[in-house]
DNA sequence: CGTCCCATGTAAGCTGTTACATGATTCG
DNA sequence: CGAATCATGTAACAGCTTACATGGGACG
């Protein structure tokens, strides 16, 4: 249920169309709550609907036609309202993680490759976000508006800043552990993890 | 695409019933892949038509009977081929850094409550984390399988001490900043970011 | 025998993804 | 006028969440 407080804030930001919408999903907004058009049209539609939007009066809206939507002062109050409620923070869910700990298992054939790769999109990722902090936020911007978005541009690059780091020093541990794919030539009782299992070393001490 | 997969390698790591994944997936696995027991045995069902997994023969499978599972040599292999799979990372997604850009908007009311919540929520995490790393990770645990979960569970307390710091220094920030919920009491014409927009300063330098 | 917990499951609804459709404008 | 691009949408589906249903065993 964010996705609609998403478009609130952007439209509050500044009022557009869809299409306008979707562009500044690629970026800003995007950067922490990415959407595709359709969901922005689709959601753009139930707000509408709900009151909290409305479609700027100027052109005639036929297909194909751009329509400009503003926040109205119920669509507002709710963004107000859902900004200060209590949510707990998902709980992480990274498939590269999981990829991760499934090569314990069935080896490590090909982890090492997709590691490097991450690391150079985060690394670019970084660098944008950086770009972004010396164009928007070098000197004189310090209304609280601007010390709260640069709070957010700062999340972002610290966690970029972190994830380069733990890939730099994973890619470091794979090349120091022995060569072989283990774990499928072991025989079919596999027993790893979760409760303890000292047993079964691998050729290495 | 993921949840099969955690679920495999849940099951090689030890063949298990639904419940007893359930209970894995809120612990261990789902520390970076959470799970419901919904998801968990639909996806279940599903492995099994598609023949990577079979029941253990052992008990007739009646309702309210436990059932479990081991996976089969096509699910070993399918979960390998996951796991060299080229993916891009996910785009970050967070509702708090969301509302924290919101709150720029329609005023912070509230915000303050709930980042100091969450930084107790994440020194929780981290903390379990750390319990985590010393019952499991002490001495001696040094096989390949080991360093990998290691690494894991490296990238885990890395991220919570990366939140707990941000939210920290978000808190020291937002104490720093004058009282006012400024931005409602503004004229309509609100632009804010996106393009620059050097006018309007708050009382502060 | 009633209540609680274990264990597996069904159903409905919402969010997000992917593919495609349609009208309008621009440009060669 | 044909092709590309802009702009808005429809449709179908996959994944996740929430609530509820069912049957069995354990315990007082």
């Amino acid at each position: 249920m964010s996705l609609p407080h998403a478009i609130l804030t952007a439209l509050l930001e500044k009022p557009s169309s869809g299409l306008e919408l979707t562009r500044r999903f690629d970026k800003s907004i995007g950067y922490f709550w990415s959407a595709t058009h359709q969901q922005i049209y689709r959601e753009l539609g139930k707000l509408e609907a709900e009151g909290y939007i409305r479609a700027l009066p100027s052109e005639q809206p036929t297909r194909g036609q751009k329509k400009s939507y503003e926040v109205l002062p119920a669509g507002r109050a709710e963004l107000a309202r859902w900004t200060a409620t209590a949510q707990d923070p998902k709980p992480l869910r990274d498939a590269l993680l999981l990829r991760l700990r499934a090569s314990a298992v069935v080896g490590r054939e090909g982890v090492e490759v997709e590691l490097r790769r991450h690391l150079v999109l985060h690394q670019r990722q970084l660098a944008e976000y950086e770009e972004i902090e010396e164009r928007d936020f070098g000197a004189g911007r310090d209304t609280p508006q601007d010390r709260l978005q640069y709070l957010v541009l700062r999340a972002g690059i610290d966690l970029e800043t972190f994830w380069t780091r733990w890939l730099t020093h994973a890619l470091e541990e794979l090349e120091r552990l022995p060569e072989g794919q283990s774990p499928e030539r072991q025989p079919p009782e596999q027993r790893l993890s979760e409760g303890q299992s000292p047993e079964q070393r691998s050729p290495e001490a």
